[in-house]
DNA sequence: GCCGTTTTCGGCCCGACTGTTTTCAGTCG
């Protein structure tokens, strides 16, 4: 077994637990073995077998004795004693918004609920409102609850989510009784994946802007009001949570509602190792809880609570528990890419092949955005599902450029298309045009479409081989995976990085919010094998231009700064890069 | 179940809101 399957069976023994109603701290050690697993930089499989299990903070004698039997054995008794000890379907009981384990026990014990069938017909017909603890009001908002589920998702796209909040927060922004305001949670931080929006607001008078946030036009429905908070239902089913807070505790309450929980644990930690007390009121010089004024380390940003910590800024998008801690204490936070850093991207379609937009209607687009070179590179002949091109049409689109090229260069214009293709790597390794025609092409992306159920071995094998064909520039989406809604295909993904740093092939951070592909949990390795990074728009539509951002956002996550991104290069630089492949050296 | 500058036991981050209660448990973030 991997570290992923070892992770999810380490965090469904949490939860089992907790409906046995275990010790919570119980629980949580189970679920704080599998993030640390999660974590892990390296195959889980290496740690077991060289016995440095150990040395991971939160692996105590326990864990690393079932752990270990997972990996080498792929099963272990004391997880499936428990899982047979109750109905399977009670786990999914929990996905319902407010049921949680306590509840869910009582439901299975008192009631002989299994799964959602026997919960729905356990509401509808009345009993479970009568039950010790439960009332009408309960009964009625798990119904709701499972009905939302059905309609909607409960995870959403980064730029789904972003489409919703943006309107509202420039609504707060404008609001007269508005101070400061910022989204914050995993949107904040620049997640692949959103749960649900944040937003903070300081202000004088919480109840105008509570009233005013719950009247948004994207609003379908007030989970909860009160004097602080609020929380809504918007657009697309996705949950939007407010807070608001006065000035003072502005930059706290920003802090702690941007998360990720794992960060502000351990900044707590540090607060209280330092005789002092965080939360999202303030920082007070107390060893107890308190609120008292008198106590408050007063900050005005955020910077200034790490610092008063001892630590340098962290931004958003590193405050996930992985080493941001370290290197905020040491002053080694890099300067994070910024997506105005990028001059174009290197991966995109046109009508040529399964695009919506021309050459012409292409140029338009990204000269009016300030660009200042866009690669073309529409899909081969074997993904004949997207139109891809033929050789002989390959050599037409490099004329159509050309010209296109010509003409911007008379009138002065700045910027250039690139001619390419994205290459399908086939079942065997071998790519889908022949070595001559991938070398007259200026940008050359190799992906794999095809064949998504070969073995990890099998498939690694397959991609190296494209990796090693000096005409390949970089690895398209190396997973193949579509967030929320396809899962990747096994591949060995440090050893692809580890060939990609032997012959000098880039790796490309796919900015479609479907993808994002590279995951921002590995650039770290592969910046560290010295691999660069291409963050790619994958566009297909003009308005895929505006992935740059997101994709740079996800790249801050990746701790990647301007010298490991190529496609920050003026245009004369990256030609240089391009052609350094081709010519074999590193 | 984990952990240790309060170290092998006794803690473990902490506050708001809801719905059920009549002072609080459960859930959530």
């Amino acid at each position: 077994m991997n570290k992923e399957q070892v992770a999810d069976i380490l965090q469904e023994i949490g939860i089992l637990l907790e409906l046995k109603g275990e010790n919570p701290f119980k629980t949580r050690a189970y679920q704080n073995g599998a993030r640390a697993l999660e974590g892990l930089a390296e195959p889980l499989e290496k740690v077991v077998a060289e016995g440095r299990l150990g040395q991971i903070p939160g692996l105590g004698d326990a864990l690393q004795q079932k752990i270990t039997q997972l990996v080498t054995t792929g099963r272990l008794a004391y997880y499936e004693d428990l899982k047979a000890s109750l109905p399977a379907g009670l786990l999914t009981l929990l996905e319902i918004p407010g049921l949680g384990p306590k509840k869910a026990k009582a439901l299975y014990e008192k009631l002989g609920v299994t799964n959602l069938e026997t919960l729905k017909a356990a509401c509808e017909q009345g009993r479970v409102a009568e039950l010790a603890g439960f009332g009408k009001k309960t009964q009625d908002n798990i119904l709701q609850g499972m009905e939302f589920r059905e309609k909607y998702a409960s995870r959403h796209h980064l730029h789904q989510a972003l489409t919703v909040a943006e309107p509202i927060l420039d609504a707060l922004r404008k609001h007269p009784d508005v101070t400061r305001c910022s989204t914050a949670g995993s949107l904040r931080r620049s997640k692949e994946v959103i749960g649900d929006i944040d937003f903070v607001v300081s202000s004088k008078n919480p109840i105008e802007v509570i009233d005013y946030f719950v009247k948004q036009p994207s609003v379908l429905t007030i989970l909860a009001r009160g004097d602080t908070k609020a929380s809504v239902i918007v657009e697309a089913g996705i949950q939007a949570d407010l807070r608001v807070v006065s000035d003072g505790e502005y930059p706290f309450a920003l802090a702690y509602f941007t998360g990720s929980k794992e960060h502000n644990i351990a900044m707590r930690q540090r607060a209280i190792a330092r005789g002092l007390r965080l939360n999202e009121y303030g920082l007070f010089r107390s060893n107890e809880e308190t609120r008292d004024p008198a106590l408050l380390e007063p900050c005005e940003t955020e910077d200034e609570i790490y610092q008063k910590l001892g630590f340098y800024y962290v931004p958003p998008e590193l405050r996930e528990d992985h080493g941001e801690f370290v290197a905020a204490e040491q002053g080694s936070i890099p300067r994070l890419i910024e997506w105005t850093d990028l001059k174009g991207s290197l991966h995109n379609h046109s009508t040529w092949s399964d695009g919506r937009q021309s050459l012409d209607e292409i140029v338009q687009t990204m000269v009016d955005l300030g660009l200042s070179y866009w690669a073309v590179t529409d899909h081969s002949q074997a993904s004949f599902q997207a139109h891809g091109l033929r050789p002989e049409r390959v050599r037409e689109q490099i004329v159509a450029i050309r010209e296109i090229n010509k003409k911007l260069e008379n009138e002065g214009i700045d910027f250039r298309l690139l001619t390419g293709t994205e290459v399908d790597i086939l079942g065997t390794g071998d790519l889908d045009f022949d070595d001559e025609l991938l070398a007259e092409l200026e940008v050359v992306v190799a992906s794999v479409h095809s064949g998504f159920t070969a073995s990890e071995a099998e498939m690694t094998r397959r991609i190296i081989k494209a990796v090693e064909n000096p005409n390949v520039h970089m690895i398209g989406h190396l997973t193949g995976r579509l967030l929320l809604e396809r899962e990747p295909y096994k591949v060995d993904q440090h050893a692809v990085i580890d060939a990609c740093a032997a012959t000098g092939t880039w790796i490309e951070l796919n900015a479609s919010p479907s993808r994002f592909d590279l995951d921002w949990r590995l650039w770290q390795y592969a910046t560290s094998k010295g691999v660069k990074c291409v963050i790619n728009c994958d566009a297909h539509r003009a308005e895929h231009a505006g992935f740059l951002r997101l994709g740079a956002g996800i790249a801050r996550k990746g701790w990647l700064t301007k010298k490991d991104v190529i496609n920050v290069l003026p245009l004369p630089d990256l030609r240089r890069e391009l052609a350094k492949k081709k010519s074999g050296a590193k």
